[in-house]
DNA sequence: ATAATAAATGTTATATTATAACACTGTGTT
DNA sequence: AACACAGTGTTATAATATAACATTTATTAT
């Protein structure tokens, strides 16, 4: 069984941030949210998410260069993620979907390359903005 | 018939060395590639990527901020790529596979969104590196 | 408990990636 | 000619991310 992770006091402050916003968060917009807590600097912010990635407590949107917050508990530390992503309002949902996750993490690449992990992101129109 | 698209002075002049390049390339590498040439500027360089991408020509690796040239003709203009990436010697390759594609692009997400467009992230390691 | 080791922190500076804003040029249309 | 439009050149600046180093705190081994 794996130990409950516990977290540093920054690692914890920037994952309440991210676990409390509606939408994926840019790491100078933490910045800015966490000066009164005393974390002052860039580092600390992306030494934190760094971290929490690794845990996979959290996932970074490439295509945002922001991050979210991980809602699925079955997606095993980042290893298979999957988000859908509004064009118009930039909201991101993680996609959970077990079939999808199956059929990419056995897809093997023609040229003799074996696959540890993929990232698949989805664009369109939420149902709100549609 | 789609009309062959006619490029710019500076497109073409970036979709050169894009194309001639090996791996992937990023924006500031390109630029001091073509300083000879007569382009100073980030946003020249800049312009000329975001025309490349919508035609279809090149596409962005957005985990690593770089640029491939479009590999396989028949990846309609962007809207649905799938890349392999060597975590170790930064090879990238475009991944054009008719079934990989055509689950992914029906795929529907439940919560009323339909999807215009994906873009698929593959990490491991290749043949040469393993 | 003490020493050794590893993980996290604080801080300053800097590198890298990307866009804003504005003036200008060339080309085709009416 | 007057207009629209895409592309260009240029300067400045914004936004994202990492390097390097000193210090502190937590964990482990003796
Ligand atoms: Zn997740
Ligand atoms: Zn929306
Ligand atoms: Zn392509
Ligand atoms: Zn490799």
């Amino acid at each position: 069984m794996a130990q409950a992770q516990i977290l540093s006091r920054n690692q914890q402050i920037v994952l309440d941030i991210i676990e409390k916003a509606k939408g994926p968060l840019k790491a100078y917009s933490i910045l800015f949210n966490v000066q009164k807590k005393g974390i002052n600097a860039p580092q600390q912010i992306y030494r934190a998410l760094d971290k929490l990635i690794e845990m996979g407590k959290i996932h970074k949107i490439e295509s945002k260069n922001a991050f979210v917050a991980c809602r699925s508990s079955d997606c095993e530390i980042s290893k298979a993620t999957a988000f859908s992503i509004c064009e118009s309002c930039e909201m991101v949902d993680e996609i959970s979907d077990t079939k999808l996750s199956k059929y990419l993490s056995s897809f093997n690449h023609k040229k003799g390359m074996k696959f540890k992990r993929f990232n698949l992101e989805f664009f369109g129109l939420c149902k709100k903005c549609k």
